[in-house]
DNA sequence: GACTGTGAACACGTTCACAGCG
DNA sequence: CGCTGTGAACGTGTTCACAGTC
């Protein structure tokens, strides 16, 4: 096991790319951890250990190492990582190699944010194309892109090789977009639109739902009030604060 | 112990609140049934199968009914889920029957759609206050609302009675306003700057940071196409658009 | 007969703690 | 000695399959 493997290393022609298949919960991590990474570049760091690293990133170290581990990491014992390596490797892994190509539906409020984002072009992506249904919305220039109508996604989608979609339309146009995406051979989509997307196996959706992360917190925070719903906390809390929290069974019963 | 239990149902005054500390995972899907239930009780269903409301919300039923037994829920043997009964429990569990104020910090690019967009008052909260600390951005009025100088947090925290900040500004001034919000008593952020938080325990922060998401798809990407990177059919890919979507996985052969 | 609620089995993810290397 | 890499223990979340109820 213990034999260092360095799969498909970064500059490595010829060799077999050799995708170790990580753990979903380790490649949701990654981007982070190349977060951290390039900011201690930038502050002149070569080398980090795993404590480090692991903080700047908000994971403890256990967990970092582990998810370094899986792909065969660089790690030197007495030492820590040497960053920039670690930075190609992390990059190579997550495909960040080639500089993929956005295609963004749906112009509107957030669409417009999303053209605008630059934190899209400095980490690996290049926002190629913008599109809208909206005649209205067709020829508007954004951040030195023309908006597009859809109906030209299928000659866009050769021409700057799309690989990504990403959906901020109202919710009732997503399923469609969606549908026309897939179409044109595109098998990742972000969706910003509030709902359920079907698509065909083997596409790969994520969903952003900004309500659902404020619900979340509403969550978490009725809770907190209801625990410290006693004494003169002039918590915002509820407005009729029932004052029995005796009744024995009545919590008790919930998960039976 | 299959006694029916309805714990703090939503109209009971007096009950005891009695929020069963439900599962994480259980807590980040609710919102998602509760959006489903929304559609199914605007289309005229009064009762639900688990089956039906599971695939709404894009679960399988074991899942759905697992979920639902944590809140001691309503479902009838037989038949189904009451709709209305489901939104009225799932609402007070995760405490959208008082609506929340939030307060948005940065209006920037991301800042501005976010402060125009309805989702948030649609679901649940109640945009109260746009802050920034840039003063040629103060003054301006973005959806009705004013935009203050940030240093007036303490007072519009209280006056306005804050429960949640929603960060949208750049990464190195997110950590000073965590600290300001934490300091006026706030205990929920959701952070959209691509940084780590540190709060003071208590505090829950929630990241979306919309780089990653795409690094997320990236990743899969690189994956799909080093799966298929193999035998004679080199990358002619894209340019030979298969014909239809016959939900057979033609489509997986996006080449690099 | 149809559907919920749930124990029991399983899969996945995290943490611990330490062996082994530099 | 300091730090990584990793088995083994633990905890959480998911799925199965069926008993129980309407």
């Amino acid at each position: 096991m213990s034999q260092h493997r360095h799969p498909g290393a970064p500059g490595r022609a010829g060799a077999v790319p050799a995708l170790p298949d990580l753990p979903e919960a380790t490649v949701a991590r990654l981007p982070e951890y190349l977060r951290a990474l390039h900011n201690l570049a930038e502050t002149g760091h070569e080398t980090v250990p795993s404590e480090g690293l692991a903080s700047a990133a908000g994971v403890n170290s256990a967990k970092l190492r582990k998810d370094l581990s899986h792909l065969g990491s660089y790690g030197t014992r007495g030492v820590g990582y040497d960053v920039a390596l670690l930075i190609d490797q992390i990059e190579y892994v997550l495909g960040l190699t080639q500089r993929r190509a956005v295609a963004l539906v749906g112009v509107g409020n957030l669409g417009h944010a999303l053209a605008g984002y630059d934190g899209f072009a400095s980490r690996g992506f290049r926002i190629a194309a913008l599109l809208d249904a909206d005649p209205a919305r067709v020829g508007e220039e954004i951040n030195g892109l023309v908006v597009r109508h859809i109906d030209e996604l299928p000659r866009i989608a050769v021409e700057e090789s799309i690989a990504i979609g990403v959906i901020a339309t109202p919710a009732q146009a997503a399923q469609r977009v969606a549908d026309q995406l897939v179409a044109v051979g595109v098998t990742s989509i972000l969706n910003f639109a509030p709902c359920v997307l079907s698509v065909p196996e083997g596409v790969d959706v994520r969903k952003v739902d900004l309500a659902i992360e404020l619900q979340i917190l509403s969550f978490h925070e009725h809770r907190k009030a209801s625990l410290t719903a006693l004494p003169a906390t002039g918590g915002s809390a509820l407005t009729a604060l029932p004052g029995g929290f005796g009744a024995t069974d009545t919590q008790e019963a919930i998960g039976t």
